[in-house]
DNA sequence: ACCTGAACACCGTTCAAGT
DNA sequence: ACCTGAACACCGTTCAAGT
């Protein structure tokens, strides 16, 4: 019944996955794992710091080999940032979960670096690479948060919303990404 | 020492502007305003429409007149982005704030409709108008939030990031709208 | 190294009752 | 119309003490 780091990770995260953010809590989380709250502080030292992790665990398992050739930088982005969103889509309230960790700095920086890396391939200076990486990434993490939240407001009957009436993900990806071709010397 | 919901709405949006989103509590709010915090469901149903009637007035505070002529499509864009990004961050956690009350459809949906508008009226079909419009809306309050955080953590000493690297916000704006202009028939 | 048990200082929300 | 007072069912975090 003794649990190392790893095991209240895993704990963690399948209780956002199932349950959805609201019901991660250190009480929750402690009575799935058998032990008091206050023993997940010795694994984790707070919660923004075990929900950090749960952000990587969801990246982590929404992890895919890449296919594109080295040159196809506009394959390679697209690449990129359809991983990112179906790993977020493919966990309850992993677009919050990952867009929070990553707007306060915590985390979920390997697609930004891996963007901006294929933006500088491409030939765009270190400037408009790292512009290029978050309006992407911003784009992405926008885009699928609030796709994720209308498909789980209608799950739960919360809402009338029409999620046909959602905008396409593929397109808006373009528009950027159209943007940033026209800046390529 | 009677209240009515505008009284009330400009306490709880005051509690945020100066202290941030997490000052604004039903038990803080209600020692504010001298009353028990079971008062304030008088006039507000809960937080979650309590928030977005904050939220709707970050957006009131920050309003402008326009000044872009009506064929100057790109300059309107311009005013609106501009518009929503420096009345969120005239509010600590106005991003936040207004985006998390965006993303569950809850409000702020003027600043959305007028975009579409500008889009539509620059010649876009309503699929690429309203495409268009949330890709600028998740860029612009992705950008905000990303900003505001962190500023917000260089003020509170939290954190030793350089808010110099923070990508330039015309720089990815203009991306996007260079996207939309190769869409226009 | 990992955990208990108790405590501290909080939350949002409901509801009968008051003026 | 607006508010009180009390209650219910929760939070995150700390800390001395245990094995």
């Amino acid at each position: 019944m003794r649990h190392n780091r790893g095991d209240v990770l895993v704990r963690a995260h399948q209780l956002v996955s199932r349950y959805g953010l609201g019901a991660l809590t250190m009480r929750r989380l402690g009575a799935e794992l058998g032990v008091q709250p206050s023993a997940i502080y010795h694994h984790f030292a707070n919660k923004q710091t075990l929900l950090a992790a749960v952000a990587e665990e969801i990246l982590r398992q929404g992890s895919r080999a890449r296919t594109c050739e080295r040159d196809d930088w506009t394959g390679r982005l697209r690449e990129v940032c359809s991983e990112l969103r179906d790993a977020m889509l493919a966990c309850t309230d992993g677009a919050d979960v990952v867009a929070t960790v990553w707007a306060f700095g915590m985390g979920a920086q390997a697609p930004a670096a891996e963007l901006e890396d294929v933006l500088r391939d491409a030939g765009l200076d270190d400037g408009l690479a790292l512009v290029g990486s978050r309006t992407l990434l911003h784009y992405v993490f926008g885009h699928a948060f609030e796709e994720q939240t209308a498909i789980q407001a209608v799950a739960a009957g919360a809402v009338e919303r029409d999620l046909a009436s959602l905008p396409d993900f593929w397109t808006g990806l373009d528009v950027v990404i159209d943007g940033l071709r026209a800046r390529l010397p």
